[in-house]
DNA sequence: TATTTATGGCGCATAGTATGCCATAGTGCT
DNA sequence: AGCACTATGGCATACTATGCGCCATAAATA
């Protein structure tokens, strides 16, 4: 097995945790590495060993938690859109996204106010996924690779939103406004296109 | 008047162009204050007797650009939301947005490229503008702050898309997909809301 | 033309990144 | 337990970029 060096694994955590802790306390933009390593208390030196700059160890932090909310948010089959008895929350369950925000709060937080390349990718990998299932419908009202783009981008900008307001409505909630702001409207235009039984 | 000495007026002019030029070729991140300097053919020391910084820069070669932006978006009424016969196109036309865009696009890509902080000005301006209009409406299905949220960061999301992808529709056609994807479900929202005649 | 002011170029201080070197301490394996 | 291995710490150093003081000079205003 790749049984990993136990220094290694305890000089991994303590810079991420590290991470974490400077980036809710004075944004990850302004933390230098030597602060890092210091909060870690580890070498300065060392943390080149490992990563080649503190993006690499931002995407090694969220990596994870990222891989997860791609699990929860998964693969309706996408012959479920071409299924004229499909229901809304089948369609796609908002409120998922908002329960792991909140429980990985933190981790979002940093997320959203780092770099923008690293929300890009994430961006970039949620739309390919959307566009997969989008494939077999037939041209809407709006280009489909618009709409992906839409399904993206709007939760995430409410999802901002929410942890900059201290999350002031439940996860639930925020489900049930994403979903009547965005899910709702695209939907009524797939449902629309659907061949007529 | 605020007459200006001419040598201020074409250093600025200066620096603010080099600046659009170099942010489009290798990003605003990536320039440092020296290639703006070099580029604009002016003394490094010289910079810094006009902007703290690069940011500062960037605002204010952006500032009158959307400043006109403002002034195109500007206010309908907020007795409008009250007036039970207001037609959609009047509700907010989107459209001017994209035609504005499309005629500084170079500006936008530089802006949408730049630091979170400076388009986090510029949203929560036009939120608290959004804002001031929605005031005078009852509570709807959804939160007036999150809609607010919503009619700005979604269709900035889809000028972003738009830029990122080529502009390969209108202005036209991105101000029609983005009246229903955000607009149209808001404007249901709210004549739901509205007193029944 | 006289006075004011912006500019250019020099040097210097500071902060942060990134790497080389070598002794040392912790680790996995037998 | 002992051995070979390798991650680490600490030091020195190079590099890049920011930011400012100083003074001579060029350009603008009046």
């Amino acid at each position: 097995m790749e049984q990993i060096d136990r220094r290694v694994r305890r000089t991994k955590k303590s810079l991420e945790e590290a991470l974490i802790a400077l980036a809710l306390e004075k944004g990850y933009d302004a933390i230098t590495i030597q602060e890092i390593t210091d909060r870690a208390d580890i070498g300065y030196r060392t943390f080149f060993r490992h990563y080649a700059d503190k993006d690499e160890l931002l995407k090694d932090v969220l990596s994870a938690t990222l891989l997860e909310l791609q699990d929860l948010m998964a693969p309706p089959p996408p012959e479920l859109f071409m299924d004229p008895n499909f229901s809304a929350t089948e369609f796609i369950n908002i409120s998922v996204l908002f329960k792991h925000v909140q429980e990985n709060s933190n981790l979002y937080r940093v997320l959203l106010d780092s770099d923008r390349t690293i929300i890009q990718t994430v961006i970039a990998f949620a739309e390919k996924n959307i566009r997969s299932r989008f494939h077999l419908l037939r041209e809407l009202d709006v280009p489909k690779d618009i709409i992906a783009n839409h399904m993206i981008s709007a939760p995430l900008a409410l999802v901002r939103w929410w942890l900059d307001a201290g999350m002031p409505y439940s996860a639930e909630e925020m489900g049930e406004y994403a979903f009547r702001l965005v899910v709702l409207p695209i939907r009524d235009m797939v449902l629309e296109a659907l061949p007529e039984q």
